[in-house]
RNA sequence: GGCGGUGUAGCUCAGUUGGUUAGAGCAGCGGAAUCAUAAUCCGCGUGUCCGGGGUUCAAGUCCCUGCACCGCCA
């Protein structure tokens, strides 16, 4: 059996994330999760709320709660959107498991045992009135170059001059706008990741057909200017994974906690580990080549943003611990989705987010229309007039007029079973060759995730039963010749069955549906098309589902429109 | 500023290693059908493939250059 292993990017846990997120790696990798199960692979399939750093301690404390407690309820609301869209995750963990600490205290030790982990001195501004260091970007202060008052330490977004938190004048903590602030020195471990640059360039290079939006950007930050940067992997913050050298305290790291960046990634390994945790499997035979992970084939989603980390960062961790550890095989990455001419903005609120998408609509409308938009080969444009046009198209009329019409023809004709009787001819040959072809097109799409062709190839095969009732007419047959007619909409009424087993990946609810209505539990993959349309033989009872697809109307659409232009009150 | 990406029909997008009259869906126009969520099916595209050079027997597809938009810069 074909053993697959996914991981999603995982989201941030300060905040709801909007449909943009949602397409850039959870929704994709719940797709082909979908489909490989199909398909019969065993699958693995993983995604956590990503909880450390700066971020998640100030919503928590503009929530006015421990930053754990807050980190626990925003897990919360997370998995429930994650399930209300029906993301098929074996696990959605936490990076502030048990697990993720031990993990990442087990691979520091082991980068500092393969000589990778070097200490260095910096000096950093700390805040006495918070009583903590600040990242650089939460100084401010006026620009040097500009004279911008509110710069940031990294970098002033008004002249985009790169700076140096000591390079501002009148510097202020952003957190609570004290002047209080000092320079001290720290100590942080750095990766010296440098010194992998030629094995991770190897590694890269080794890989076959990753797409090239991936190999360009990770190549880009490997030969770039000095080439790869050692990275810090520590901070002075209080939430976080406390540093430690596998299970031996760190002398001289007291008190500090690794970099959110640098534990991440490895969440995707502690997931596991807590589903196997939770569940009594076993997790090594997913991640650990010399037990059992060197027949899985693992495979990554993420947002453009996130590849470097991917190609980089995470696998120097993995590469440069020395250990056997599975590294990703095939890493799919996304451009943006846009807002209506513009970006979805958390900040200002513009935009959809998961939790108003299902507020309005039921999950497969979205998951249907981002799926087969997905922005795969550039930044692509959610608008609601294309929208409502697709959706009412693709799904009311295309598929789900397709159900109510075969369902409620035999209704009204044989009742509400398959009825008997009558021979296939050369139309229905040529119906089940024609989608032969297309399920197998539709499989190597899949298999090579192309989501928008496989959208659009699914979509053809819908038509095709269109297509073919138009030709066949049993409307039209059944007052010369009831049997033939009997035949005819029983082709139909399997293609109900097959059409369910072929979109539940894009449409998991409206399949479910349909298999109900064909009161069928066979979901067998189609592997033999013309075995898969006599399922459902003669006399075998159905019923006639609800409607479908409900179609958005113009009214409904402007309400929309205007409701989510901006201004979302948190 | 540096780097990267994008620019193809009214809209959203496909166009493999350069090779027959540049494609799909939607929208639009015309027709057929009437089982169905007024839902379906068929037919219809003379598009400076952003502009300008160049390589080639042949370029949307390669090279140079200009313009526009977008992103990234740890």
């Amino acid at each position: 059996m074909q053993r697959t292993l996914i991981t999603s990017a995982i989201p941030y846990i300060n905040g709801i994330k909007h449909l943009g997120n949602l397409i850039g790696s959870q929704l994709p990798a719940d797709l082909y999760a979908r489909y490989a199960r199909a398909r019969g692979h065993e699958v693995m399939f993983i995604c956590a709320t990503d909880e450390h750093g700066t971020p998640a301690e100030l919503a928590a404390k503009k929530a006015g709660k421990p930053v754990a407690e807050y980190c626990a309820e925003m897990w919360q609301v997370q998995k429930d959107l994650a399930d209300g869209f029906r993301l098929s995750f074996d696990h959605f963990g936490r990076s502030s498991s048990p697990q993720n600490h031990k993990l990442t205290q087990h691979f520091a030790g082991k980068l500092d045992e393969a000589g990778l982990i070097e200490e260095r001195s910096s000096k950093q501004v700390y805040s006495n009135a918070d009583g903590r260091f600040l990242p650089d970007r939460y100084v401010e202060g006026t620009c040097p170059n500009c004279g911008y008052e509110r710069a940031r330490g990294d970098q002033c977004e008004n002249c985009t001059k790169q700076l140096e938190p000591t390079d501002l004048i009148d510097p202020r903590s952003a957190i609570s706008g004290s002047t209080d602030l000092e320079v001290r020195s720290t100590k942080h471990l750095f990766l010296k990741q440098s010194q992998l640059k030629d094995r991770l360039d190897a590694w890269i290079d080794s890989q076959d057909g990753w797409p090239v939006l991936t190999t360009s950007i990770a190549k880009k930050w490997l030969h770039d200017g000095d080439g790869l940067q050692d990275r810090g992997i520590t901070r002075d913050l209080d939430w976080g994974i406390p540093v430690m050298r596998g299970d031996e305290p760190w002398p001289g790291m007291e008190g500090k906690v690794f970099y959110v960046w640098f534990d991440a990634p490895i969440e995707y390994i502690a997931g596991t580990a807590e589903w196997a945790d939770a569940n009594g499997g076993d997790w090594e035979r997913w991640w650990r080549k010399d037990k059992g992970a060197e027949d899985v084939r693992y495979v990554q989603f993420m947002g453009k943003d996130n590849v470097p980390f991917h190609t980089l960062g995470f696998p120097a961790t993995l590469l440069g611990s020395g250990e056997p550890w599975k590294t990703v095989d095939y890493l799919k990455a996304f451009n943006y989705l846009n807002y209506d001419g513009g970006q979805f903005s958390t900040s200002q609120g513009r935009g959809v987010f998961m939790d108003q998408a299902l507020e309005i609509l039921p999950s497969d409308y979205w998951r249907w229309w981002l799926l087969s938009h997905a922005p795969e080969n550039q930044d692509t444009e959610f608008t609601w007039e294309a929208f409502q046009t697709d959706v009412n198209k693709d799904l009311a009329d295309v598929l789900g007029n397709f159900v109510s019409r075969v369902t409620k023809f035999c209704r009204s004709k044989f009742g509400e079973a398959v009825p008997e009787g009558g021979d296939w001819g050369a139309a229905e040959t040529a119906l089940i060759d024609t989608l032969t072809t297309r399920i197998r097109a539709y499989e190597r799409h899949m298999d090579a995730i192309e989501i928008r062709k496989a959208a659009a190839e699914l979509r053809a095969i819908w038509v095709a039963g269109n297509e073919y009732l138009q030709e066949a007419a049993p409307w039209a047959t059944f007052k010369t010749d009831p049997e033939q007619a009997a035949a005819q909409i029983r082709l139909a009424l399997n293609l109900i069955r097959l059409y369910a087993v072929l979109s539940r990946p894009f449409i998991p609810d409206a399949a479910a549906a349909m298999l109900a209505g064909m009161q069928t539990e066979d979901d067998a993959w189609p592997d033999d098309v013309d075995a898969a349309v006599r399922v459902l033989a003669p006399g075998h009872a159905f019923t006639v589902p609800d409607v479908l697809f409900a179609k958005i109307d113009d009214a409904t659409r402007q309400g929309w429109a205007e409701r989510f232009a901006g201004g979302r009150r948190e």
